[in-house]
DNA sequence: CTGATATCAGGTAAACTGATATTG
DNA sequence: CCAATATCAGTTTACCTGATATCA
């Protein structure tokens, strides 16, 4: 009778991933993104924030006030979803977002004097997270992991 | 009247990004897998198969058969959507599922011959989709990163 | 007429939670 | 009684595809 159970791995989440997988930088990829994603929304929760949030408010603070296809093209968040995401924001008081009178399809989205507090609370959350998320990693590798990161991302396909 | 558009960048994509929001890892993670789960899932597609497949057939490859909370363990797919995965590997006939003699609670699964030829084809195709992935990046520039991708993974937190 | 804009109504897939029946 | 297993039902979120009314 052939040996059912191979050699059993322990379950210490997700190291003990065969080195054939391991090989696929795509898995990798998708799985330190799950842990990254799920670390980043518990701890903006914390503060009643979402990661959304961070981008478009820290995309505002950057380039200033504009139409929300502008937002969409800056941050990446798709035109229907930045309805949404725009309605949380205004919600909380930290965008206002006005009719722009010289062009009536667009509105115009600008931070709020209480989203820009906010956007500063989240800089320090995030910085956190990050060296959470980093850790294992010298301040060296953090600046490599990252170069190739954006390398990789301004690649046009 | 205050300028209502900053300097407006041209809408190249994602790398329009301010440089705040290019500084935040977790957000060039999301972006980059998002992209590579597009890429992998579409040239998958091709061949009637998903990334949950590849996974699952290449541990039972290289670790031999197992249990599906085994399989989940490896793979790192929840026990919950492991039936599903199984399922429809099951119905392509590339995996045996059969219960257990020896603990009536558990089935065995077991690559079939069939599974294991079309193992050989994901492979090939996830070796073409890697390499458009990387693109960018040197064969020393990849490895580096796949290293860095592990060791963050490694790390328990 | 063309294109851009804001909005809405969906669709899929992944990650995740929880419950249940069965068995060890 | 407690723990593990397979299964099912269901939630949330990101990503993505349209369609539509409005307006330049």
């Amino acid at each position: 009778m052939p040996q059912v159970e191979a050699t059993d791995v322990p379950d210490d989440g997700g190291s003990a991933t065969p080195e054939g997988l391991r090989r696929r930088v795509s898995r990798q990829l998708s799985q330190l993104t799950a842990r990254s994603d799920r670390l980043i929304n518990q701890g903006l929760a914390q503060v009643d924030a979402r990661k959304w949030h961070y981008a478009v408010l820290a995309s505002l603070r950057e380039y200033g006030p504009g139409s929300q296809a502008t937002l969409s093209r800056r941050t990446g968040i798709y035109r229907s979803d930045m309805v949404g995401v725009l309605n949380e924001l205004a919600e909380r008081e930290l965008v206002d977002r006005a009719p722009d009178p010289d062009d009536r399809r667009r509105n115009i989205v600008r931070i709020s004097v209480r989203g820009d507090r906010h956007l500063r609370v989240l800089d320090t959350v995030l910085d956190d997270l990050h060296d959470r998320l980093l850790a294992p990693l010298s301040a060296a590798e953090r600046d490599e992991f990252l170069r190739l990161l954006t390398r990789l991302l301004d690649h046009r396909p």
